[in-house]
DNA sequence: AAAAAAT
């Protein structure tokens, strides 16, 4: 129970209550004659409260540990003992859900009946929620969920428990758990989970001789008073457990989108025609609104405005690239000439947009080069080297004095070509700089802040950028959703000098006025060009506009485009651009193959290629069909894992932490995995479901073949989506070799054998 | 569709 305070102690405790009144009460005689009594008239002098607040400053103490997690649950843990809470547990493992959970538990076993479930009362909610789903708005509610899961997770889990031997047999190397019970701090400290080896041999007899005690208790006596199952089934809709239950089953509610993944799939067929419609919005499309039938379309589309211009673009292209030298020698303040050309794109086009022009730097230009010539610090050099960037790489090279010189900057590197050292060494320089000593006080404000499109790679920029601000003495803190504030705003308050976040919790801490960007005088925003499509663009512009007057704005990404301008025009002044000259399909380590398949073959295919010893990635449109995925692969035997937005922090953090580490070998991810984040050794990429954009496609396949090493990107695709295939990768600029395949053919076994 | 805040 503690353990639900903790999670809630950065959030509004009013969720826990219910659940926490609920628990504590029926396992405890005490507390459950208490709270009648007492809440109504003493709030301020009953022991409940001291008891309340006791809780609440455990939490308070365990959640401003976050980095140090652990030792700080291993306090709560000692208290438990001796809080003799403990000591009604017992009582609470007696408790009637307790005896329904070996019922539960045969229900259970058939997973497959959850469905059936929906039938119960409690479910019938469930329809209405289903209808919600469809808009993501409700999905919020969702978040919650997952961590409601966090704790519960045990909770909930202990029907499945009997599951749980089946699923460890399965994944021997879950090491993790530790971790797990971390997580579940609360719940793994439980006595009770140290008794369940021992609770479970005493179930069989324990069900009859506790069953005295458990007529002692008031609301067993009501529960003995139902004459059947049947009668208690009706009661179960007010049963008080159950919303419990529900809230576990969030993770169920997942599984709920399942059933309509067969639909879904069965739609796809049609998609390829409801998306070629998406076409339409396209100024050519017009004209195929009037065309009648599919196959007067085709006739028409050797004619088809829309194909030229593609050539059209891309041609120019080419040409503006060519013309760098020339072009780059104009100056810098006006690479943004086209605007006018924007109008005429919408920002769902995929559609490759002008490149802006760069300053080209070769890997010939640098070789010799040390951080210390382009004007970085001892210590920060140091620092590198020991994060083994012991010579600068191009677009690092490129990009780290213009930065120094307090230039707003635009860089392009490949996936994987150090982009995140590239500004995060030269903007702990500046800041050291400009470090009069009156910036070390307490409460000092931020200097500095780099904004990313996920909390992973915000995560993972935090790894490389802090030893670097903590060799020169400054400090940098992560904002992001999904944990709990309190770390972060306690540590806003002892003061930082470096912010590394996502736009949601960053704007929800301005609102509440615990974060300050007034003194931001440098803004980074990782993955620019995605941050600047719909629905990432506000947010930060609202962000920046937070932002120092006048401060340096850089800008990275591996396809940063003109879909930056708007960014661009209005916060950067005279930016120097930058890119790594030499970079495409040829210099590229990565095999690019496309598999046309069947639709009834692909999940097949994907469990053949993903049975193999390497590192393996696959890309799935949906987080339900991720899920999915990850489950079929480990029903056949494969340990997966699966990162996507329906999971809670924690467990996307573990998640992908077991993929790094090796435990196991493939991770099914949503396109949050798609941008930035690093994993040593991915030496395949499976896209389940090919990307709408060529610039997703760059980025998945950026997963593989990083710091040179090489890789394969496999792209599953239906017949008909070959020609919008072909499109996609002639934007992307990669030459794919195409094959039909059926599950066990020879490429598909060649495939799995890499 | 997904991501990004939380309740």
């Amino acid at each position: 129970m503690a353990q639900n305070k903790k999670p809630a102690a950065g959030r509004a405790p009013k969720n826990f209550d219910p659940n926490y009144t609920g628990g504590p009460r029926k396992g405890g005689p005490k507390t459950g004659s208490k709270s009648p009594g007492h809440r109504g008239f003493r709030a301020d002098e009953g022991a409940p409260k001291k008891q309340r607040w006791n809780a609440d400053e455990r939490a308070a103490r365990s959640t401003s540990r976050p980095a140090g997690d652990r030792p700080a649950y291993g306090n709560d843990r000692s208290e438990r003992p001796a809080s003799g809470g403990r000591t009604e547990r017992p009582s609470y493992n007696d408790r009637a859900p307790r005896t329904d959970r070996p019922a539960y538990n045969n229900d259970r076993p058939a997973r497959g009946e959850r469905p059936s479930y929906g039938d119960r009362p409690a479910r019938t909610d469930r329809p209405s929620y289903g209808s919600d789903r469809p808009s993501y708005g409700d999905r919020p509610a969702r978040g919650e969920r997952p961590a409601y899961n966090n704790d519960r997770p045990s909770y909930g889990d202990r029907a499945p428990r009997t599951d749980r031997p089946a699923y460890n047999n399965d994944r021997p190397a879950r090491g993790e758990r530790p971790a797990y019970n971390n997580d579940r701090p609360s719940y793994g400290d439980r006595a009770p989970r140290t008794d369940r080896p021992a609770y479970n041999n005493d179930r069989p007899a324990r069900t009859s001789s506790d069953r005295p005690s458990y007529g002692d208790r008031p609301a067993r006596t009501e529960r003995s008073a139902r004459p059947s199952y049947g009668s208690d089934r009706g009661d179960r809709g007010a049963r008080t457990e159950r919303p419990a239950y529900n809230n576990d089953r969030p993770s169920y509610g997942d599984r709920a989108p399942r059933t309509d993944r067969p639909a879904y799939n069965n739609d796809r067929p049609a998609r390829t025609s409801s998306d070629r419609p998406s076409y339409g919005d396209r100024p050519a499309r017009t004209e195929r609104s009037d065309r009648p039938s599919y196959g007067s379309d085709r006739g028409d589309r050797g004619a088809r405005t829309e194909r030229p211009a593609y050539n059209n673009d891309r041609a120019p292209r080419r040409e503006f690239t060519s013309d760098r030298p020339s072009m780059s020698s104009s100056g810098d303040s006006k690479f943004y000439p086209s605007r006018d050309d924007k109008p005429r794109f919408t920002a769902e086009e995929d559609v490759v947009l002008e490149r802006l022009e760069a300053q080209a730097t070769t890997a010939s230009d640098v070789v010799g080069v040390t951080f210390a010539e382009l004007g970085l610090g001892g210590n920060i050099v140091r620092e590198l080297g020991l994060l083994g960037a012991a010579s600068p790489f191009p677009i690092q090279a490129a990009t780290i004095p213009d930065v120094l010189a307090g230039r707003d900057v635009l860089g392009r590197g490949r996936t994987g070509s150090g982009k995140t050292i590239a500004f995060g060494a030269p903007l702990v320089e500046k800041l050291m700089e400009n470090d009069g000593g009156k910036n070390r006080q307490q409460g000092r404000k931020p200097r500095a802040l780099i904004l990313a499109p996920t909390r992973e790679l915000a995560l993972q920029i935090d790894r490389t950028v802090q030893p670097i601000a903590r060799s020169v003495g400054l400090f940098t803190t992560q904002i992001y959703g999904g944990v709990p504030q309190y770390h972060q705003v306690s540590a806003l308050h002892r003061g930082v000098d470096i912010i590394i976040g996502t736009p949601g919790r960053i704007e929800d801490l301005i609102d509440q006025g615990k974060l300050d960007l007034s003194q931001i005088s440098i803004t980074v925003l990782d993955e620019a060009d995605h941050m600047c499509d719909l629905g990432f663009l506000e947010p930060v512009q609202r962000i920046l506009d937070r932002t120092k007057k006048g401060g340096q704005k850089l800008l990275f990404s591996a396809t940063l485009d003109k879909g930056v301008a708007t960014l661009v025009n209005q916060y950067l002044t005279n930016p120097s651009v930058h890119e790594v000259a030499g970079e495409d399909q040829a210099s590229s380590t990565i095999d690019h193959q496309v598999l046309v398949v069947e639709h009834r073959d692909k999940s097949a295919i994907i469990e053949q290629l993903a049975d193999r010893k390497g590192k393996t990635l696959i890309f799935s449109r949906t987080r339900a069909y991720a899920e999915q995925l990850a489950d079929q692969l480990e029903d056949a035997g494969i340990r997966a894992t699966s990162l996507h937005g329906d999971l809670n922090q924690s467990r996307r953090t573990r998640n992908l932490a077991l993929l790094t580490s090796g435990r196991v070998n493939v991770l099914v991810a949503t396109d949050v995995a798609a941008r930035g984040i690093h994993v040593d050794d991915i030496d395949l990429v499976i896209q389940a479901d090919a990307p709408d954009e060529y610039k997703t496609y760059l980025h998945r396949a950026g997963r593989t073949g990083r710091a040179g090493k090489t890789g394969t990107v496999v792209t599953l695709i239906p017949k008909q989506r070959q020609r919008r295939m072909d499109e996609l990768l002639g934007r992307a600029e990669i030459d794919a070799s195409y094959a039909t395949a059926r599950p066990g053919d020879a490429a598909v076994v060649a495939l799995a054998s890499l």
